[in-house]
DNA sequence: TCTGAAAGTTTTCATCC
DNA sequence: GGATGAAAACTTTCAGA
């Protein structure tokens, strides 16, 4: 799939999709300057490539009643296979909201979403502390989700 | 506003919802066993409870080209009104995709999503080095982001 | 009070310019 | 990129449980 190349107009798109995606084609040619037909075609090519996933409801999570918690997590052996083998490991529970591969003195950060302590006790418990080839992990229980997005810039900030 | 009953209809479009908004009312009907009409006026409560905060397009990183990084940061004073400064100082940033005040040995985790890791340099300086009241900060800078969602349980799994 | 069905309106999609 | 007609979806209203 080979990269799209993307104008002004694309970067402005992208940054109203991010934020609401439930708006109209003409809603949006109104904001960016161009017609619905022109908006549905560009954002027909952004899901063609990939770079548009999907589009989600985000859930308030103060309102759910929802837990989350910032686990970070080492390896004890650091092949290739052993990654793959924790991560499939991970990646098995729902409630595994966000899982990173980082750098420095931790391997992976491990965001998890529950319905409240009682739940996090098992879930921890069975995606973290029974992981294969752990050496350690802490978790840091989120207080207040100050802000929660998955935002990405598109170009690089003027 | 009064925390609405959720049946498990609800629950299920919830779940729904999450994973993919772009359906079409008549197949979220058919998902769950409502009507059209039904289902979507489940979703316009949902709406104004402010359950479901917003709708979003989710753009992959890899192909966007965005760099993350998950920054754990600690305040020096720990007063109310402190948290605020920090916080507001850090919310100014649009790179900032979240923010999470965190029990532990930090108080906040910061993920950063710039356009590389020259912008990288820049917006951690700015969000992070420059902020009131920070006592010390620690990126990591994700290699991999093999999950990214913001999927909330909205009720304790069987 | 909530659900389901039907009519009226808007949006989206495909084709052509 | 824009414009048009056709199809689909959404919104509103109303009757029934």
């Amino acid at each position: 799939m080979p990269r799209p190349e993307l104008d002004d107009l694309d970067h402005a798109l992208l940054g109203l999709l991010q934020r609401d995606s439930a708006r109209t084609l003409a809603a949006l040619g109104d904001q960016v300057g161009l017609s619905p037909s022109a908006v549905q075609r560009r954002i027909e090519r952004f899901r063609e490539t990939g770079l548009v996933d999907r589009t989600v409801a985000v859930l308030d999570a103060k309102r759910a009643g929802a837990l989350l918690a910032v686990c970070l997590a080492t390896l004890d052996r650091e092949s290739r296979a052993e990654h793959e083998r924790f991560r499939a490991h991970v990646l098995a529970s729902p409630h595994v909201q966000q899982l990173y591969n980082v750098t420095g003195d931790w391997d992976y950060v491990v965001v998890l979403a529950t319905t409240g302590v009682e739940e996090h006790r098992v879930v921890a418990d069975a995606v973290l502390k029974d992981a294969p080839n752990l050496r350690r992990y802490s978790t840091m229980l989120v207080l207040d989700p100050v802000r929660a997005t998955l935002d990405l810039p598109t170009r690089p900030a003027p």
